[in-house]
DNA sequence: CGGTAGCCTGTGTG
DNA sequence: ACACACAGGCTAC
Protein backbone atom coordinates (compact mmCIF):
# COMPACT_ATOMS: atom_id res chain seq x y z
CA UNK A 1 0.00 0.00 0.00
CA UNK A 2 3.03 2.15 0.27
CA UNK A 3 3.76 1.58 -3.16
CA UNK A 4 1.25 3.65 -4.96
CA UNK A 5 2.44 5.85 -7.53
CA UNK A 6 6.21 4.65 -7.58
CA UNK A 7 7.55 3.71 -10.57
CA UNK A 8 9.66 0.74 -9.27
CA UNK A 9 10.24 -0.69 -12.88
CA UNK A 10 12.64 2.08 -13.46
CA UNK A 11 13.46 2.67 -9.91
CA UNK A 12 14.97 -0.44 -8.18
CA UNK A 13 14.68 0.90 -5.34
CA UNK A 14 11.47 2.96 -3.62
CA UNK A 15 10.81 -0.09 -1.02
CA UNK A 16 9.54 1.05 2.64
CA UNK A 17 11.44 -0.21 5.17
CA UNK A 18 10.80 0.51 9.15
CA UNK A 19 13.30 1.67 12.07
CA UNK A 20 11.91 0.60 14.90
CA UNK A 21 11.91 3.83 17.39
CA UNK A 22 10.25 5.33 20.39
CA UNK A 23 8.31 8.80 19.23
CA UNK A 24 9.92 10.67 22.17
CA UNK A 25 13.30 9.18 21.03
CA UNK A 26 12.93 11.08 17.86
CA UNK A 27 10.76 13.83 16.54
CA UNK A 28 11.18 14.34 12.44
CA UNK A 29 9.90 17.77 12.32
CA UNK A 30 11.60 19.37 14.74
CA UNK A 31 14.93 17.33 14.16
CA UNK A 32 14.84 17.83 10.27
CA UNK A 33 13.35 21.52 9.96
CA UNK A 34 15.08 23.19 13.22
CA UNK A 35 17.81 24.66 10.78
CA UNK A 36 20.74 21.53 11.54
CA UNK A 37 20.65 20.92 8.11
CA UNK A 38 19.09 22.83 4.74
CA UNK A 39 18.41 19.56 2.82
CA UNK A 40 15.05 18.37 4.16
CA UNK A 41 11.73 19.21 2.37
CA UNK A 42 8.06 18.34 4.32
CA UNK A 43 6.05 17.10 1.86
CA UNK A 44 2.14 16.76 2.60
CA UNK A 45 1.13 13.35 1.15
CA UNK A 46 -2.43 13.65 3.06
CA UNK A 47 -3.13 12.49 5.47
CA UNK A 48 0.85 11.15 6.00
CA UNK A 49 3.33 14.17 6.13
CA UNK A 50 6.63 13.00 4.61
CA UNK A 51 10.50 14.14 4.77
CA UNK A 52 12.42 14.62 1.30
CA UNK A 53 16.54 14.92 2.07
CA UNK A 54 19.32 13.64 0.93
CA UNK A 55 22.25 12.31 2.61
CA UNK A 56 25.23 9.25 2.48
CA UNK A 57 24.89 10.28 -1.70
CA UNK A 58 21.14 8.89 -1.64
CA UNK A 59 17.49 9.95 -1.57
CA UNK A 60 15.70 9.51 1.56
CA UNK A 61 11.68 9.49 2.04
CA UNK A 62 11.12 9.26 5.85
CA UNK A 63 7.87 9.52 7.70
CA UNK A 64 6.60 8.98 11.01
CA UNK A 65 4.73 6.54 12.08
CA UNK A 66 3.88 5.39 15.99
CA UNK A 67 6.36 3.25 16.38
CA UNK A 68 9.32 4.16 14.42
CA UNK A 69 10.28 5.48 11.31
CA UNK A 70 8.86 4.28 7.59
CA UNK A 71 11.77 5.70 5.05
CA UNK A 72 12.75 4.51 1.44
CA UNK A 73 16.37 4.73 -0.32
CA UNK A 74 16.67 6.09 -3.87
CA UNK A 75 20.22 5.40 -4.66
CA UNK A 76 21.93 5.55 -8.43
CA UNK A 77 23.58 2.17 -8.50
CA UNK A 78 20.98 -0.40 -9.66
CA UNK A 79 22.21 -2.99 -6.88
CA UNK A 80 20.34 -2.80 -3.70
CA UNK A 81 21.84 -2.70 -0.63
CA UNK A 82 20.11 -4.88 2.50
CA UNK A 83 17.75 -3.34 4.69
CA UNK A 84 20.41 -3.87 7.89
CA UNK A 85 22.43 -1.48 5.60
CA UNK A 86 20.13 1.31 5.08
CA UNK A 87 18.94 0.89 8.65
CA UNK A 88 22.66 1.14 10.28
CA UNK A 89 22.92 4.55 7.76
CA UNK A 90 19.49 5.85 9.51
CA UNK A 91 20.19 5.06 13.01
CA UNK A 92 23.81 6.68 12.27
CA UNK A 93 22.24 9.94 10.75
CA UNK A 94 19.90 10.36 13.59
CA UNK A 95 22.57 9.61 16.11
CA UNK A 96 20.22 6.85 17.61
CA UNK A 97 23.16 5.33 19.72
CA UNK A 98 22.26 8.17 22.32
CA UNK A 99 19.15 7.79 24.50
CA UNK A 100 16.76 10.51 24.70
CA UNK A 101 14.88 10.16 27.66
CA UNK A 102 17.48 10.42 30.40
CA UNK A 103 18.72 13.42 29.34
CA UNK A 104 15.49 15.35 28.99
CA UNK A 105 14.71 14.30 32.19
CA UNK A 106 18.44 15.93 33.83
CA UNK A 107 18.32 19.12 31.29
CA UNK A 108 14.84 19.17 32.85
CA UNK A 109 15.44 19.23 36.65
CA UNK A 110 18.62 21.35 36.22
CA UNK A 111 16.32 24.04 34.28
CA UNK A 112 12.76 24.89 34.28
CA UNK A 113 12.96 26.73 31.22
CA UNK A 114 13.98 23.77 29.50
CA UNK A 115 11.45 21.52 30.91
CA UNK A 116 9.10 24.05 29.75
CA UNK A 117 10.47 23.99 26.00
CA UNK A 118 11.05 19.92 26.29
CA UNK A 119 6.74 19.40 26.53
CA UNK A 120 6.76 20.21 22.98
CA UNK A 121 9.83 20.29 21.66
CA UNK A 122 10.47 16.34 22.72
CA UNK A 123 12.84 13.91 20.00
CA UNK A 124 15.24 16.40 19.15
CA UNK A 125 18.20 15.12 17.73
CA UNK A 126 21.14 16.26 16.91
CA UNK A 127 22.25 14.66 13.26
CA UNK A 128 25.56 13.31 12.54
CA UNK A 129 25.58 15.16 9.27
CA UNK A 130 28.60 14.59 6.54
CA UNK A 131 31.46 17.20 7.29
CA UNK A 132 32.07 18.82 3.63
CA UNK A 133 28.08 19.79 3.61
CA UNK A 134 28.39 20.98 7.06
CA UNK A 135 31.26 23.46 6.87
CA UNK A 136 30.22 24.40 3.23
CA UNK A 137 26.01 25.10 4.00
CA UNK A 138 26.85 26.96 7.55
CA UNK A 139 29.44 29.39 5.49
CA UNK A 140 26.50 29.86 3.51
CA UNK A 141 24.34 30.70 6.52
CA UNK A 142 25.94 33.66 7.92
CA UNK A 143 24.44 36.81 8.01
CA UNK A 144 21.37 34.96 6.15
CA UNK A 145 17.74 33.94 6.18
CA UNK A 146 16.72 30.05 6.11
CA UNK A 147 15.06 30.00 3.03
CA UNK A 148 18.20 31.69 1.15
CA UNK A 149 20.51 29.38 2.53
CA UNK A 150 18.33 27.04 1.57
CA UNK A 151 18.42 27.43 -1.97
CA UNK A 152 22.15 28.35 -1.84
CA UNK A 153 23.09 25.03 -0.71
CA UNK A 154 20.52 23.40 -3.34
CA UNK A 155 22.20 25.27 -5.68
CA UNK A 156 26.01 24.24 -4.22
CA UNK A 157 24.36 20.38 -4.86
CA UNK A 158 23.15 21.11 -8.37
CA UNK A 159 26.40 22.92 -9.64
CA UNK A 160 28.59 20.89 -8.18
CA UNK A 161 27.36 17.57 -6.46
CA UNK A 162 26.35 14.44 -8.94
CA UNK A 163 22.42 13.29 -9.82
CA UNK A 164 21.36 10.91 -7.28
CA UNK A 165 17.65 9.68 -9.02
CA UNK A 166 15.15 11.88 -10.17
CA UNK A 167 11.49 11.48 -8.19
CA UNK A 168 8.00 13.18 -9.32
CA UNK A 169 9.80 15.43 -11.67
CA UNK A 170 12.83 16.28 -9.69
CA UNK A 171 15.83 15.71 -9.85
CA UNK A 172 18.50 15.43 -6.52
CA UNK A 173 22.31 15.80 -6.52
CA UNK A 174 25.05 14.41 -3.86
CA UNK A 175 26.61 17.38 -1.58
CA UNK A 176 29.58 17.93 -3.94
CA UNK A 177 32.80 16.20 -2.69
CA UNK A 178 35.88 19.27 -1.74
CA UNK A 179 37.62 19.39 -4.78
CA UNK A 180 34.68 19.95 -6.55
CA UNK A 181 34.35 23.45 -4.92
CA UNK A 182 37.70 24.15 -5.75
CA UNK A 183 37.95 23.72 -9.36
CA UNK A 184 38.06 27.10 -11.19
CA UNK A 185 35.56 29.81 -11.57
CA UNK A 186 33.45 28.71 -8.37
CA UNK A 187 34.05 32.15 -6.81
CA UNK A 188 32.90 34.12 -10.40
CA UNK A 189 29.84 31.31 -11.15
CA UNK A 190 28.42 31.87 -7.07
CA UNK A 191 28.68 35.39 -7.13
CA UNK A 192 26.52 35.71 -10.72
CA UNK A 193 23.97 32.96 -8.59
CA UNK A 194 23.60 35.57 -5.77
CA UNK A 195 26.26 33.95 -3.19
CA UNK A 196 27.30 37.33 -2.62
CA UNK A 197 30.87 37.57 -0.54
CA UNK A 198 30.75 33.93 0.41
CA UNK A 199 31.12 33.40 -3.09
CA UNK A 200 34.79 34.05 -1.99
CA UNK A 201 34.47 32.20 1.44
CA UNK A 202 33.80 29.38 -0.38
CA UNK A 203 36.15 28.99 -3.00
CA UNK A 204 39.25 30.06 -0.55
CA UNK A 205 37.92 27.35 1.90
CA UNK A 206 37.35 24.70 -0.60
CA UNK A 207 41.21 25.61 -1.81
CA UNK A 208 42.80 25.81 1.50
CA UNK A 209 41.31 22.53 2.14
CA UNK A 210 42.85 20.91 -0.89
CA UNK A 211 45.95 22.32 -0.20
CA UNK A 212 46.20 20.51 2.44
CA UNK A 213 45.80 17.34 2.21
CA UNK A 214 41.85 17.50 0.95
CA UNK A 215 40.24 13.96 2.22
CA UNK A 216 43.05 13.54 5.19
CA UNK A 217 42.36 17.13 6.37
CA UNK A 218 38.81 16.42 6.63
CA UNK A 219 39.74 13.27 8.11
CA UNK A 220 42.29 14.28 10.64
CA UNK A 221 39.99 16.67 11.98
CA UNK A 222 38.06 13.81 13.30
CA UNK A 223 40.76 12.74 15.33
CA UNK A 224 40.90 15.85 16.85
CA UNK A 225 39.35 16.78 20.21
CA UNK A 226 36.91 19.79 20.66
CA UNK A 227 39.38 22.89 20.85
CA UNK A 228 41.74 21.72 18.39
CA UNK A 229 38.82 21.02 15.66
CA UNK A 230 37.40 24.42 16.51
CA UNK A 231 40.69 25.86 16.23
CA UNK A 232 41.60 24.56 12.84
CA UNK A 233 38.12 25.34 11.35
CA UNK A 234 38.39 29.02 12.24
CA UNK A 235 41.64 28.94 10.14
CA UNK A 236 39.34 28.43 7.21
CA UNK A 237 38.82 31.93 5.75
CA UNK A 238 34.70 32.72 6.39
CA UNK A 239 34.32 30.53 9.63
CA UNK A 240 34.08 32.04 13.06
CA UNK A 241 33.81 30.92 16.61
CA UNK A 242 29.38 30.51 15.89
CA UNK A 243 29.99 28.38 12.76
CA UNK A 244 32.93 26.81 13.75
CA UNK A 245 30.86 25.17 16.70
CA UNK A 246 28.28 24.19 14.16
CA UNK A 247 30.41 21.79 12.51
CA UNK A 248 31.71 20.89 16.09
CA UNK A 249 28.37 19.93 17.32
CA UNK A 250 26.54 18.92 14.05
CA UNK A 251 29.50 16.65 12.36
CA UNK A 252 32.16 16.10 14.80
CA UNK A 253 30.47 14.79 17.63
CA UNK A 254 31.62 17.40 20.04
CA UNK A 255 28.45 17.51 21.87
CA UNK A 256 29.86 20.14 24.15
CA UNK A 257 30.28 23.07 21.36
CA UNK A 258 27.43 25.66 22.10
CA UNK A 259 27.42 27.98 18.57
CA UNK A 260 26.37 30.95 20.13
CA UNK A 261 24.01 32.92 17.04
CA UNK A 262 21.97 35.83 17.68
CA UNK A 263 18.84 33.24 18.94
CA UNK A 264 21.31 32.11 21.65
CA UNK A 265 22.26 35.36 22.35
CA UNK A 266 18.74 36.25 22.74
CA UNK A 267 17.70 33.53 25.04
CA UNK A 268 20.82 33.78 27.15
CA UNK A 269 20.14 37.46 28.50
CA UNK A 270 16.37 36.94 28.81
CA UNK A 271 16.30 33.97 30.46
CA UNK A 272 19.88 33.21 32.32
CA UNK A 273 22.33 35.88 32.09
CA UNK A 274 20.23 39.50 32.35
CA UNK A 275 23.18 41.46 33.07
CA UNK A 276 24.54 40.86 29.49
CA UNK A 277 21.36 41.91 27.83
CA UNK A 278 23.34 46.13 27.67
CA UNK A 279 25.74 44.37 25.61
CA UNK A 280 25.73 46.04 22.40
CA UNK A 281 27.73 43.19 20.09
CA UNK A 282 28.70 39.28 21.22
CA UNK A 283 32.51 39.76 21.95
CA UNK A 284 34.62 37.06 21.92
CA UNK A 285 34.68 37.23 25.98
CA UNK A 286 30.70 37.20 25.78
CA UNK A 287 30.51 34.39 23.52
CA UNK A 288 32.34 32.04 25.95
CA UNK A 289 30.77 33.38 28.22
CA UNK A 290 27.38 32.21 27.09
CA UNK A 291 29.07 28.97 26.34
CA UNK A 292 30.66 27.79 29.77
CA UNK A 293 26.86 29.17 31.10
CA UNK A 294 25.22 26.47 29.49
CA UNK A 295 27.75 23.81 29.77
CA UNK A 296 27.72 23.87 33.40
CA UNK A 297 24.22 24.23 33.41
CA UNK A 298 23.78 21.23 31.05
CA UNK A 299 26.96 19.24 31.37
CA UNK A 300 28.84 17.67 28.40
CA UNK A 301 25.98 17.07 26.13
CA UNK A 302 25.19 21.01 26.66
CA UNK A 303 25.70 21.58 23.20
CA UNK A 304 22.16 19.24 22.75
CA UNK A 305 20.42 20.63 25.18
CA UNK A 306 21.27 23.90 23.40
CA UNK A 307 19.43 22.75 20.39
CA UNK A 308 16.28 21.98 22.29
CA UNK A 309 15.53 25.77 23.26
CA UNK A 310 17.20 26.74 19.40
CA UNK A 311 14.33 25.22 17.93
CA UNK A 312 11.52 25.96 20.29
CA UNK A 313 12.54 29.49 19.85
CA UNK A 314 12.72 29.23 16.06
CA UNK A 315 9.63 27.79 15.64
CA UNK A 316 8.26 30.39 18.40
CA UNK A 317 9.59 32.78 15.47
CA UNK A 318 8.43 30.97 13.06
CA UNK A 319 4.96 31.11 14.40
CA UNK A 320 5.01 34.40 14.67
CA UNK A 321 5.35 34.88 11.20
CA UNK A 322 2.97 32.93 9.93
CA UNK A 323 0.43 34.36 12.53
CA UNK A 324 1.11 38.21 10.99
CA UNK A 325 0.78 36.49 7.83
CA UNK A 326 -2.88 34.98 8.34
CA UNK A 327 -4.09 38.23 10.32
CA UNK A 328 -3.34 40.18 6.97
CA UNK A 329 -4.92 37.56 4.87
CA UNK A 330 -7.95 37.69 7.17
CA UNK A 331 -7.69 41.67 7.42
CA UNK A 332 -8.06 41.42 3.45
CA UNK A 333 -11.00 39.40 3.07
CA UNK A 334 -12.80 41.71 5.85
CA UNK A 335 -12.31 44.56 3.40
C1' DC B 1 43.35 43.82 22.92
C1' DG B 2 38.16 45.14 22.54
C1' DG B 3 34.99 47.13 19.61
C1' DT B 4 32.54 47.94 15.23
C1' DA B 5 31.73 49.43 10.15
C1' DG B 6 31.01 47.21 5.96
C1' DC B 7 29.88 43.41 3.34
C1' DC B 8 26.21 40.76 -0.96
C1' DT B 9 21.62 40.16 -1.86
C1' DG B 10 17.11 37.52 -1.42
C1' DT B 11 13.08 37.76 1.28
C1' DG B 12 9.64 39.65 3.84
C1' DT B 13 7.33 43.76 5.58
C1' DG B 14 5.42 48.53 5.69
C1' DA C 1 4.65 49.19 -7.10
C1' DC C 2 8.77 50.59 -4.42
C1' DA C 3 11.48 51.31 -0.62
C1' DC C 4 13.79 49.41 3.34
C1' DA C 5 15.33 46.52 7.06
C1' DC C 6 17.52 42.54 8.10
C1' DA C 7 19.15 37.85 8.18
C1' DG C 8 21.40 31.53 12.84
C1' DG C 9 28.45 36.26 11.11
C1' DC C 10 32.97 37.22 9.57
C1' DT C 11 36.89 39.98 8.24
C1' DA C 12 39.57 43.80 8.46
C1' DC C 13 40.52 47.77 10.56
Amino acid sequence: MFNGGLNETVNMNGKWFKLLCKNTEVQLTGTLNGGQSFRWRKVEKSPEQQWIGVFADKLWTLQQVDDGILYKVNENNVKTCPEEHYNELLRNYLNLDVELAPLYEQWSEKDPNFCEAAKQFYGIRILRQDITENIFSFICSQNNHISRITSMVEKLATFYGDQICDLDGISYYTFPKVDKLASDDVENKLRKNGFGYRAKYISQSAKFIMDNGGEKWIHDLQQLEYPEAKKRLLSLMGIGAKVADCICLMSLGHLQAIPVDTHIYQIATRWYMPKLAKQKTVTEKIYNEIGDYFRTLYGPLAGWAHTVLFCADLKKFQENQSEKKSHKRKKKEDS
